[in-house]
Formats: C-alpha cells, sequence, structure tokens
DNA sequence: TGAATCACG
DNA sequence: ACGTACGTGATTCAA
C-alpha cells in the first residue's frame, strides 16, 4: 500500500476513542498494588495509578491518535443512577474506594485533560451509559469508535464501527473485541447477547444476582438453544423438569431486573457535541509542572530529551544557558565582586582525586556568573586566596573531595557549607551512584551526565575545547547552586539537619586529613612476605598437579570442581548457580577425608594474601612517600558506615596468623613513633541493649561481664557459679550475631551444625529471656511497614522499598535489614560523632598524634611513644563518651611498633 | 560483566 | 510453603 492511500483512509474514516475512566483507574491501581508504598510523591500522595494510566496515555493512547476522545466518568458521590433506584444493593457489597485511590481521582482527571482530552461525568448515569450513548452518535457521524475498559459488560456495545477493547493484563495489554472475536470468545454469542447473558450469571462486582447456579457455560447453552431471555422464557414451559428449570422459574423476577442493569443506556442526555471532543495536542507548558508535584521523573527526563531534540517547544528561559566566563589574570577581580555564597567545583580526570589530574575549575553563583580556567597558577592569586578562606558560605559537591585536592594545590577553604553529595545521600541512600546529574534528577534539575560529555570506559576524555568543557562545568556549578535551596529544606523536613551539620559535614574534613595523612608501609617488609608466599606458592602447586596427575589453573573454581567431583569423583557438597561449590567451608570438609584437598586450601589462602595484599598494596603505594592513601566513600553503604577504596584498608587480614603477617608492614611514619589503636568492645550489642531497653541485657552490660558467656548463661539457664564451656560460649556468640542480623532458626542451625528444631528452641528461649528485644523487632519491623523507612539513633534514614513486596524473599530481606540497620547504623553514627571528638581533642591538646585510619569499630592512629600514655587516657575516653547510651560503651586501647604488634 | 571466592567489622 | 544472618571491596576466571 502506497503512503497516498494510508493517509486518504486515514483522512476519511476520522476515529473516536472513549475511555472507561472509572474501570481503567481500578486496573490501573491494582495492577501497581504492589507498588504502592513505593509510589508516593514528596507530597505524600500515592502516584501508583497516576504511573499506570501515564503509561496508558504513552504507550496506547499516542499509538491511536483518534481524532475525538472522551474520558468518561461515574458521577461523583451523592449522585444516584438510574441503576441504584431500580436496585437498591446495586454495587452495594463492591468495597469502597480504598483512600490511596480516591485522593488519586483529581489528579488523573487533570492528566486527562494536559494530555488535551476532554472529561465527562452525567449525574444519573454511570461511565458505561455516556460510552454507550456517544457510540452510537459516532456510529451515525459515520466515526470508527475504539473503546477502553476493564468491563466486559461493554462488549455489548460492539458493532462492525465499533470495537471495545478490554484490559487483559495492567492498563496497556487489550485484548479487542470485534463481532468475530466476541463469538469466538464466547461460544457464538453476538453482542446483544452479552445483555442476555448478564441476565442470566448476574454480576459479581456489581452485586445484582442473575439466576441461581446459571454460570458461563450454561448461560451460553441456553442462549445458543432460546436466542434471549425472552426466548427462554416463552419455551419454559417445554423444558423438561429439572433443578436448572427450577431455578429459571424461581429467579425469573431477578433475571429480569438484572436484564434492566446490565443494559447500557445509548440515550443518555448527554450534552458535549461530537466537534468538542477534538483531540487536543498534550499541553507541555502544564504537563511539566503537574509531572514535577507527582515527582514523575522518568516522564520528566523524557520531556526533557525531546525539548532538546528540537520535538516539544520551551520557554526561552529554560533555553538560555548558564552564563560561564574564562578566568584570566586580567579578570580576576570579577571574582571579589561574588556576593551571597560561591559555588566551587574541580574537575579532575580520575575518580582517584589524591592521584587524578587536575583539569580545570569552577567557581560563581547563579547571580554572579561563573568563572572557569584550566589554569591552575590563577588559584595562586591573592583574590582567590581571599576568597576560598572569606567567609562566604561554600556550596560544593564532595567537600571530601574538594579539600584534598586544594590540600595538593597548597590551598584551604573555609565555611564549607552545602554539599550536595552528603546531603543526598541522608535524604536517600538507595540508588545512590553518587553522580551529581543523576542526584540532581531526583530533584527535578536536568544535567547532562558526565558520561554523556566526557565519554565513559576507554573513550573517556576531558575535552579540549574550552567551551565544552566550561559549560558543563558551569552546568554543574549552577545545578549545585540550584539544589541548595530545594535539599536543604528536605533535610530538616526530614529532621536531619543536625546529622549533617554535626557529624556528616564536620566528618568529611576529619576523614580528608585522615587521607591526606596516610598510613606508611614498609615496601621492603612486605617485599620479603611477597618472596616468602611466592616460594610456597610455587611449592604447593607443584605437589597439587602431582597428586591430581595433571596441571591446571587451580584459581579456577570450574576446574577445580571439574577435577575434585569428576576426575577424583569426590561426593559434593554444596552447589552453587553454576556448578558444584569449592568454597572454603565445603573444601575444609572435604578436607577431613582426602588429605588433598587440604591443599588447595593452603593454596588459596596463600594465593589470597599474595595477590591481594602484597601485590595490591605495593601498586597502590604513593612512590613520593612511601604511604597508602585510601579513599572513605562516606556516601555509599545503606547503614551509614564508611567504606574504603583504592586500597580498602579496612579488610587487611586479622582473623589467621599467616595473613595477619602483613600487618607487620603498616608502620609509623617517623622514628620513635607508634601505631596506637583503640577499638569499641561489642558496640552493636550494646546498641541492641540500648535501643531495646531489655533490662537483662543491660544488666549483662553493667556487670562487665563477657556479653556472650552472659547470653550463654541465660539461655542455657545456669546459674552464677556454674561453670560456662568453651561450646556453650561458641553457641552463645552465634546467637548474638544471628539477633543483630534478623535471624532464622534454619541460619542459626546452618551455623551451629545442629537441627532446625534445636535452633527454633534456641531463639525462643532468648525471646524468653530477653523480652524487650523480641518487642523491639517486632515494633521495628511493624514500623518500618507503617513508614516504609527505619532510622538510626542521629536519624540516619534507610527506605526499605521490599518492606511490602509480595515476594517473599525480598519482603524477609527487607524486615531484616529493618532490624539490622537501625544497630549497625547508630554504631555508625557513634563512632563517626567519636572521630569528630576526637580530632577536635588531638588539636586542643597540641599532640602530634594522627588519626590514620577507622575500621567500622576502632580507630587506628600514629603517635611519637611520649604521646603513648597521653593517647591510653584521652582515646578511650573520647570514645567511650562520645554518645551517652543507657548502658556504658567500653574501648580497649593497645600499641606496637608496627599494626601487627598493635593487639 | 557477573559469578565465585575470600578478606574485614 | 516460601529459603535462609547484616554491611563492605578486590581478585580471578570465563563468558
Amino acid at each position: 500500500m502506497s503512503l497516498k492511500t494510508t493517509v486518504k483512509i486515514k483522512a476519511m474514516t476520522k476515529t473516536l476513542l472513549l475511555i472507561d475512566g472509572n474501570s481503567l483507574a481500578f486496573r490501573a491501581f491494582y495492577a501497581m498494588y504492589n507498588q504502592l508504598d513505593r509510589m508516593v510523591a514528596h507530597t505524600g500522595l500515592h502516584t501508583n495509578a497516576l504511573v499506570a494510566f501515564n503509561n496508558f496515555f504513552d504507550q496506547v493512547v499516542e499509538k491511536m491518535n483518534p481524532d475525538y476522545a472522551l474520558v468518561a466518568w461515574d458521577a461523583g458521590k451523592g449522585a444516584t443512577t438510574f441503576r441504584a433506584k431500580i436496585f437498591d444493593d446495586y454495587k452495594g457489597d463492591r468495597q469502597t474506594t480504598p483512600p490511596e485511590l480516591s485522593e488519586q481521582f483529581p489528579y488523573l482527571r487533570k492528566m486527562v485533560d494536559l494530555h488535551g482530552i476532554h472529561s465527562y461525568e452525567l449525574p444519573g448515569f454511570e461511565a458505561d451509559d455516556i460510552i454507550g450513548t456517544y457510540s452510537k452518535l459516532a456510529e451515525k457521524a459515520g466515526l470508527k469508535t475504539t473503546i477502553i475498559t476493564g468491563d466486559r459488560d461493554l462488549t455489548q456495545l460492539v458493532t462492525d464501527n465499533v470495537s471495545v477493547n478490554v484490559t487483559k493484563k495492567g492498563v496497556t495489554e487489550l485484548d479487542r473485541y470485534t463481532p468475530k472475536f466476541l463469538a469466538e470468545k464466547w461460544g457464538g454469542i453476538t453482542p446483544s447477547q452479552v445483555i442476555e447473558m448478564k441476565s442470566l450469571t448476574g454480576d459479581t462486582s456489581d452485586h445484582y444476582p442473575g439466576v441461581t447456579k446459571v454460570g458461563l457455560k450454561t448461560a451460553i447453552k441456553l442462549l445458543n438453544e432460546f436466542g434471549s431471555l425472552d426466548g427462554i422464557y416463552q419455551h419454559i414451559d417445554s423444558m423438561k423438569t429439572s433443578k436448572l428449570k427450577e431455578n429459571l422459574l424461581n429467579d425469573k423476577e431477578s433475571a429480569y431486573r438484572a436484564h434492566e442493569l446490565a443494559t447500557i443506556r445509548t440515550d443518555a442526555p448527554v450534552e458535549l457535541e461530537m466537534k468538542e471532543l477534538i483531540n487536543q495536542p498534550i499541553n507541555f507548558q502544564e504537563l511539566i509542572p503537574f509531572y514535577e508535584e507527582l515527582d514523575f521523573k522518568v516522564q520528566l527526563a523524557k520531556i526533557h530529551s525531546m525539548q532538546k531534540a528540537g520535538m516539544v517547544g520551551q520557554d526561552q528561559e529554560e533555553e538560555k544557558n548558564v552564563q560561564v566566563t574564562e578566568l584570566k589574570a586580567a579578570n580576576l577581580d570579577h571574582l571579589s565582586e561574588i556576593k551571597n555564597y560561591l559555588t566551587v567545583y574541580f574537575q579532575t580526570d580520575s575518580d582517584n582525586y589524591h592521584t587524578a589530574k587536575i583539569s580545570a575549575f569552577v567557581v560563581g553563583n547563579e547571580n554572579d556568573g561563573y568563572f572557569a580556567s584550566r589554569d591552575l597558577e590563577l588559584l595562586n592569586s591573592s583574590v582567590v586566596r581571599k576568597l576560598f578562606k572569606g567567609d562566604l558560605p561554600k556550596y560544593v559537591f564532595n567537600a571530601k573531595e574538594l579539600i584534598v585536592l586544594l590540600n595538593r594545590l597548597g590551598l584551604q577553604i573555609n565555611n564549607l557549607d552545602f554539599d550536595f553529595l552528603l546531603v543526598s545521600y541522608l535524604l536517600d541512600t538507595t540508588d545512590n551512584d553518587n553522580q551529581l546529574a543523576t542526584l540532581a534528577n531526583r530533584f527535578n534539575v536536568f544535567l547532562e551526565s558526565d558520561a554523556e560529555v566526557y565519554g565513559s570506559g576507554v573513550k573517556f576524555k576531558i575535552p579540549e575545547n574550552n567551551e565544552t568543557l566550561f559549560s558543563h562545568m558551569a552546568n554543574k556549578a549552577s545545578t549545585i547552586s540550584k539544589l541548595h535551596d530545594p535539599s536543604m529544606k528536605k533535610l530538616s523536613d526530614h529532621q536531619q539537619a543536625e546529622l549533617y551539620r554535626q557529624i556528616e559535614l564536620p566528618l568529611s574534613k576529619v576523614l580528608a586529613s585522615m587521607e591526606i595523612n596516610g598510613i606508611k608501609l614498609d615496601q621492603a617488609e612486605l617485599k620479603k612476605l611477597g618472596q616468602e608466599f611466592d616460594q610456597r606458592i610455587f611449592e604447593l602447586e607443584k605437589q597439587i598437579y602431582e597428586e591430581a596427575g595433571q596441571e591446571f589453573n587451580i584459581n579456577s573454581p570450574k576446574q577445580l570442581a571439574d577435577l575434585l567431583f569428576a576426575h577424583m569423583k569426590i561426593p559434593p557438597i554444596k552447589k552453587t548457580k553454576t556448578g558444584y561449590s569449592t568454597a572454603a567451608n565445603v573444601l575444609e570438609e572435604l578436607a577431613e577425608k582426602y588429605p588433598f584437598v587440604g591443599l588447595i586450601l593452603q593454596y588459596r589462602q596463600l594465593a589470597k594474601l599474595n595477590s591481594t595484599y602484597v601485590k595490591g598494596l605495593l601498586e597502590v603505594v604513593n612512590p613520593d612517600d612511601s604511604k597508602i592513601h585510601t579513599r572513605y566513600l562516606q556516601t555509599l553503604t545503606q547503614t551509614g558506615r564508611l567504606s574504603s577504596v583504592d586500597p580498602n584498608m579496612q579488610n587487611i587480614p586479622d582473623r589467621d596468623e599467616e595473613g595477619k603477617r602483613i600487618r607487620k608492614a603498616f608502620v609509623p611514619s617517623h622514628e620513635g613513633w607508634e601505631i596506637f589503636g583503640s577499638d569499641y568492645s561489642q558496640i552493636e550489642l550494646r546498641v541492641l541493649a540500648h535501643v531495646t531497653g531489655d533490662e537483662n541485657l543491660k544488666k549483662a552490660f553493667e556487670s562487665g561481664e563477657d556479653i556472650h558467656a552472659a547470653t550463654a548463661r541465660s539461655i542455657f539457664g545456669l546459674s552464677t557459679d556454674q561453670k560456662i564451656t568453651f561450646d556453650q560460649r561458641r553457641r552463645a556468640k552465634a546467637v548474638n550475631f544471628g539477633i543483630v542480623y534478623g535471624i532464622s532458626d534454619f541460619g542459626l542451625a546452618q551455623r551451629l551444625g545442629t537441627s532446625r528444631i534445636e535452633g527454633k528452641e534456641i531463639i525462643q528461649t532468648y525471646f524468653h529471656e530477653f523480652p524487650k528485644v523480641k518487642n523491639w523487632i517486632d515494633s521495628i519491623i511493624a514500623l518500618a511497614h507503617k513508614q516504609g523507612y527505619v532510622e538510626t539513633i542521629a536519624q540516619r534514614r534507610r527506605y526499605l522499598p521490599d518492606i511490602h513486596s509480595k515476594n517473599f524473599n525480598l519482603r524477609s530481606f527487607a524486615e531484616r535489614t529493618a532490624t539490622n540497620t537501625p544497630i549497625q547504623g547508630s554504631a555508625a553514627d557513634i563512632i563517626k560523632i567519636a572521630m569528630i571528638k576526637m580530632q577536635q581533642a588531638l588539636d586542643d591538646n597540641h599532640l602530634k598524634a594522627k588519626m590514620l585510619l577507622q575500621v567500622h569499630d576502632e580507630l587506628i592512629f600514629e603517635a611519637p611513644k611520649q604521646e603513648i600514655d597521653i593517647l591510653e587516657e584521652l582515646v578511650p575516653k573520647v570514645m567511650d563518651s562520645a554518645v551517652k547510651l543507657n548502658v556504658p560503651l567500653r574501648v580497649e586501647a593497645h600499641h606496637g611498633v608496627n599494626w601487627y604488634d598493635e593487639k
């Protein structure tokens, strides 16, 4: 078919789209019911039905592009329909509309309106009747009509010119009923017989009865024989005596009433003329603020990209690019004009700001414009130094990074006030990729991502062209400036301003100095260890190949599994997604019967130490100062802990003697100094005692007794003079861990190597002994269900979007995190506060000691030997008084000539 | 790029 | 009945 004829046909037969608003709204609401809690706008409005309805417009209506369109609604409360007058229990048992849906109706209507489509309702009539009436009017006018509904009753309106699309799944997958499709689907029934059928079967959703015991199949059989309700009753006398005949006779009145109720009116006194139903273009002008109100990020991003592609008009205002001037020696004095606040952004060529090349910088604000340059020398000018040191509040994205970069340039900055990265993290940790463009998106501010402008992976390149680079950087700076007000407002709404001002923001400075200081690595010591490991690995390799009778890659779990479970025919113990597991706990079990497997375990241990901790650390040590400068990620974890990368200094081996030797290579950076370490004892269980208020648990901590022993005493019913066996303590320790992690009988049994039944008994006994722990767990899960998030003692927040999932696994996981996060996260709050106070104490006491590392519940320092005595008193004091809990905090301190000897 | 493994609290 | 304890990062293999 040529394009010309297609156009002609379209031009000749105009189309009308009739939408059953209420029916689709209900469909949309229940189709997205499991998303109900996830889809809430900042205003608190539920948006699940709105989202689905919007998808419906995008995917269905846009494709149809009808000439005329109308959404019909049931008239609101107070309007009695003619059906209710016939039958006062009409729709009687139907659940009242849930409030979460009711609140969406005004917005649904507005959405329809902004899509250029008329809404219509008529007191005394339902949406069905409006649709029926217009479908007849359209037929007379020679239009092709499409009806969209979730209600099959409307199929009675089907003709050659009227098709009825009934929702199949959600609101975008539809069954298209034509006379032919209807006949195929329902045993040869015609559209008008749909009414006859409903008369016999009744309608459960509208709550009117038909004939007792008559369902779809019987109804079709009767209609095929007698044609209609009238036909059935005209011939009823000739029917054989049967239960069916009896029911038909008994329920004749209800069948005829059902007939009347099921019949859709086609003569409702509708007022709109067809020409008023012309499908209007989408009103983007108003749709954007509307979507913003609903927090429709995806849709806003879509409009934004359409605007960029020139497909949709936009205001001149938005078109305007951010003002950016290249900064030069000649115009430096412009900077002294900047008032109110100063946004600062530095562009680097890689994530590791300790080593990255600093490509360019931009400073400025929304009123006074932005100034960018690649010339870092300009930063040494007195104008810039004064500006950075001055009182203007500074707005940045990642304060810690900026401090480190400036430090590299010998510069300092004062009055860091707004760090959008930190603020976004505190507001919501979910899906935080730490990218400005993504985080800005949460506030409906759109910015090209670095990947779009600079490329990613091997294609990444900082543009050589000044205009490209400076304009992107100015856009970033402008985004930071614009996000100050809305994000700080939200922070106060969440009661998190103190968490930000008193903890995270000051902490970023402390962390910056820790990173800058770094920890000294004795490279010779580590290399020596590496040589020993190399030698032993080589010998183990030889022995393994010999005993295996072949060479293979021992590092490949797949090849190892092949050897063990196929070639050597050892019975496997555990499976992974892809094959048989060769994990350490499996191999340990096998090693008891097959000594050969023990060699693999030894090989694995040494290979790990060698590659990750010997080679790995030697690769990242800074050759200039022989120090390791890790980066703490302050805005990554879901609980509020820090993490550490490049390298990870929070997982240096400690549990096995062999691995611990790595720690000998971490030494003080000055002669006559020592490594000093201090750790909280059982901080998480103490937090548990605090948040639950459990008397028994509190008592255990107040007595100063070993907590696992105390727990053993409680759950195994031992008196104070009875001795606790090693195994009882071990089991109690596993229970304590289990409680903190969100226990299950199976999980506990697995770890204790006992039966599930016994696991269950132990948990029950624990809860009996520590009843408030049980109460707290129950109530925190209930709270998570109610509000969708949990909080730590410092109002750190973690959202749990899966807490209402229908998927058991996802929901259970969310419930376990609901109990674990307040504990792990509050412990993180405590050590963060301690770190800020610790830095302050070191400064106040004019100590040379430096805080170097944080490992979740411990702090590592280096200090002159003469200061060790002071630290032994000061550090525990600062740490255990950081936060006042209703149980004491205990801190242990150690020191030595290296990190190994500090224990 | 994901899975498996193993290092830490 | 569901599957099975919380939070991380680095290395290696194999597609």
